[in-house]
DNA sequence: AGAGTTGTTGAACTGCGTCCAACAATAGAC
DNA sequence: GTCTATTGTTGGACGCAGTTCAACAACTCT
């Protein structure tokens, strides 16, 4: 509801246009309600993808076995609708430094996720080879909004992005 | 001046308690003045940083030649006074998500910046590097602040986390 | 002395994010 | 069918970040 009510507007008005008061009164509800569900505003541009991720930490908390597998798998089960309104729409929402910050936040999150994989390395190999692979999560997600969702897989542009950091998680 | 003010604060309330009041009271100068010098309160953590960051920028922009061998410059160069009162003191003021963002940001900006030197690259092969690399600097950076500034160099953290993604550039 | 430049300042303003007490609304216990 | 616990919604107030702007030094060049 309110993620609907948000898209809409900020293909108006432009994300920075857009109070979180606009959203919650179209949305019909109030903004103290919000904050129940989103912690930024700009969560709203992620929120699938946020969801997702979640469900990888604990994948990888349980059962810390092959991070590419996993990536993978979050690649896989994205749905493409809730993805990158963000990437979708940059241009006709002018969002500059908001959402390289909101993308930012992804890749760390994305990496601090896939430290869990990497015990048994060096912390600083591990980190950097963790924010290689987010780097290349988020670049292939970019890359498949660019190129229109529905007409292309994720998984494979991932593939693709990987590959030039592929083995930082082998070595050690 | 305002960051003197700022680290001594920060070590005695932690950042977040820290309004930017409070250091321009210190500083002796009005709140106007502080957005003269920096955009944003996180700012005064990287400030030495960003200003190396800035003329890696310009320098690949004129010349947009071996990244490697810029990076490495921007390691050599950088004074370990300014460098990541964030890192140094993560721990004593109790920074979380803050710091977590101030981070990020900076990886995409030299990730950015690196990419000047990406050009024979696919684009999004490109960002990939970009970010890896990015990564490994500020990894680097981290290694460097906790296992005491003065005492190692930062070339050869760099050169320790460059390993596992050295050939990100090479490929396309 | 006059005029342009640069930096500082106060003041007012918007909007994010937090906190909290009050208020439904739902569901289960007896 | 009431009592009660839980969960979610709401309004209001608040602190603070960051922006904008007009006024005001202070210094320089002519």
């Amino acid at each position: 509801m309110l993620e609907e009510a948000a898209g809409e507007l900020f293909l108006e008005q432009g994300y920075s246009a857009t109070s979180v008061a606009d959203i919650t009164r179209r949305a019909g509800v109030s903004r103290s309600t919000f904050f129940n569900y989103f912690d930024q505003k700009s969560d709203l541009l992620w929120a699938g993808f946020d969801e997702r991720v979640a469900a990888l930490r604990t994948e990888l908390t349980s059962f810390p076995g092959d991070p590419r597998a996993s990536l993978f798998r979050l690649a896989d089960d994205l749905p493409a609708e809730h993805v990158a309104l963000a990437f979708t729409h940059s241009d006709a929402m002018g969002l500059g430094d908001e959402l390289r910050q909101a993308t930012a936040r992804r890749i760390m999150e994305v990496a601090d996720t896939l430290m869990l994989a990497g015990a048994h390395l060096d912390p600083m190999h591990a980190r950097v080879a963790a924010v290689a692979w987010a780097g290349a999560l988020i670049a292939a997600v970019q890359e498949w909004s660019r190129s229109g969702a529905a007409r292309s897989r994720l998984t494979e542009h991932l593939g693709a992005a990987l590959e030039p950091v592929a083995t930082a998680f082998d070595r050690g």
